[in-house]
DNA sequence: CGACTTTTGGGAAACGTTTTCTCAGGATGT
DNA sequence: ACATCCTGAGAAAACGTTTCCCAAAAGTCG
């Protein structure tokens, strides 16, 4: 079995043999190490170079106590938002040499936990998306998963830096611009019910309708899908609201489908939003108004973050906050007269 | 510093002593090994219960030899077709215990072999889609990825599983569809020119003018880019033709976005084909008429393959062809008279 | 009740590295 | 010429598992 003339992975002790030193030697030399006389570092690096010999990640990882890979957990890797994170966060990784394992948790809420702590058992850290997941449940998971970064929810122990958007301030600003153009009777297509940045938007709504007691605000249930706008078509054209604030772009298009489909035109007949400005808010027709979060600047900095909680496990874990900025484009107008 | 009072990581070692056993038996127990008794057995998992024991995935990877983790070579994590890819990979592989490990090659196509040796080596097999990587760099790298499943590729030795798409015959459905609504002069926005997708395009249009030798078919250069698409909004317009060709989705919601500020109305005054059929094709205004690739089929069916091959080295490794079919939207028409 | 088989669990090797410890030998200083 | 320092490389331990090999215990049969 271990028939060395077959197929086995050359390691480093085949290195070792043919350049007549030891396995410590040639470990030596592969990491730089300087105390080496250059005569054999050169020899073994011959050595190395014609058996194509690469060192074992596992065995470097067991050694070291270090994988170099981090794990990212999403709840959808569907959603715009999650792939755009992935892929920051990927590419700020791989620019310093690490390499990121994914973990789509579909949703599920109670798998979170469990993915999480899956993937930091074999990672060096852990990125965690988890919208629905609830505060007790993330209380007790997060310091079981440091070096922890999260995305969009804060814990109470500091020592987890969290990147959060500051989405309530967000679909006020959008309310306000549809206030501003006229709009009295305003609706809201809720998100996910359980969504940690739905409450927020509910929050957010709540100062809102302080601000402008002179709205009618109203709330029909929605999601974060397509599908889920698409579907409250007609709950939403029959609300006589002239003004809809959807949960997200992703629905907001799916509603645009819908409305458009039944004759309803935007932004003549009616006035809709939408909310994270994904690449494609601005391609469709109406574009659409939206609030922009800055999503490219999240992942890396969620790396940054990351990297000096693998360096230093004391780092400082500040909460980085995010603003979304109005994107005002063809979807609102003033209401009909 | 191997202080076990401190915050040292639970190991087997831990368990075996707390229940009076052996790493060995401990080891047994948690691997369902039916030849421990079961009482024994028992305070076993009692005592890993207790710990909050989980083997490490690191050291049981190197004793095992296999890591069941896969990793997928893309070249660019922000294109729809290879979010799409991952994303259906990635949950398939969920479902039978193996994770995925990304690589993106930021379109830089010398990475790409770097970064599928790398992969591989901390992985039980790659998925590679490198549609830029020249035939020969491929026919080299192959061989020493195995397992390996390989995207919109095919190699000589015919043990790499290939999963492709046929390009040609979609865009030559495209084409005649605008033939039959009345176009003969048709311009095709070429994508990437080194991209092997893009060249299976060109072969279609050759036997699509060999089909229909009354049209009259010109080139543009494009790319594979909302922005690539928009900026040949210029050319577009003025190159005569009334029927337009993308070389995928993306591409041409940037065309249409670029045409539809220049006044040009699709498809009134143009008519314009996207290709790949990705989520937002349809919720552009008008819907793009595109070639729909059946992408969901294709992670899975990519996991499926790779999971045949993981278990058993040498099982077959056929070509799995996927037929786009035409999707007709509002984007085409017949021409202005 | 003894010989022979079967269970069962421990010891140790293996997986492929890195790193500490140790010591040989050359250089240096006096 | 001798003691001392330093350099550099090998031996061995460590990382955390799985699994092979064996011996002891237990069971079976005549």
């Amino acid at each position: 079995m271990a028939d060395r003339s077959t197929r086995r992975r050359v390691g480093i002790g085949d290195v070792a043999a043919r350049a007549g030193v030891s396995h410590a030697t040639v470990s030596r030399v592969m990491n730089g190490n300087t105390t080496v006389n250059s005569a054999i570092a050169a020899r073994v690096q011959a050595a190395a170079a014609e058996l194509k010999y690469k060192p074992n990640p596992v065995g470097r990882s067991l050694a070291l106590g270090k994988t170099e890979t981090i794990g990212i957990v999403v709840p959808d890797l569907s959603n715009p938002t999650f792939q755009s994170i992935l892929r920051d966060v990927s590419i700020a990784a791989a620019r310093d040499g690490y390499r990121v394992l994914i973990a789509d948790s579909s949703e599920v809420s109670s798998e979170e936990a469990i993915l999480a702590g899956e993937a930091r058992r074999r990672c060096d850290g852990v990125v965690l998306c988890a919208p629905r997941m609830s505060q007790d449940d993330l209380e007790e998971l997060a310091p079981t998963l440091h070096p922890l970064v999260l995305i969009n929810r804060t814990t109470e122990h500091s020592s987890t830096p969290s990147l959060v958007v500051d989405y309530g301030h967000g679909i006020q600003q959008l309310g306000a611009h549809l206030v501003e153009l006229g709009h009295r009777r305003i609706a809201y297509l809720t998100g996910p019910e359980r969504s940690a940045s739905n409450v927020q938007r509910l929050r957010g709504l709540e100062k809102f309708v302080q601000d402008y007691p002179e709205v009618e605000l109203q709330f029909i249930p929605g999601g974060n899908t397509y599908d889920a706008g698409n579907e409250a078509s007609d709950a939403v054209a029959s609300c006589g609201a002239t003004g809809i604030l959807v949960f997200n772009d992703v629905a907001a298009m799916g509603l645009l489908h819908g409305l458009s489909e039944r004759g309803i035109r935007v932004p003549e007949d009616l006035s809709i939003t939408g909310y994270d400005d994904m690449p494609f808010a601005r391609y469709t027709m109406p574009g659409l108004t939206t609030a922009a979060v800055p999503i490219t600047q999240l992942g890396s900095l969620a790396w940054r973050r990351m990297r000096e909680h693998i360096k230093q496990a004391d780092a400082e874990s500040p909460t980085d906050h995010f603003e979304p900025h109005l994107e005002i484009r063809g979807s609102t107008a003033p209401p009909k007269a």
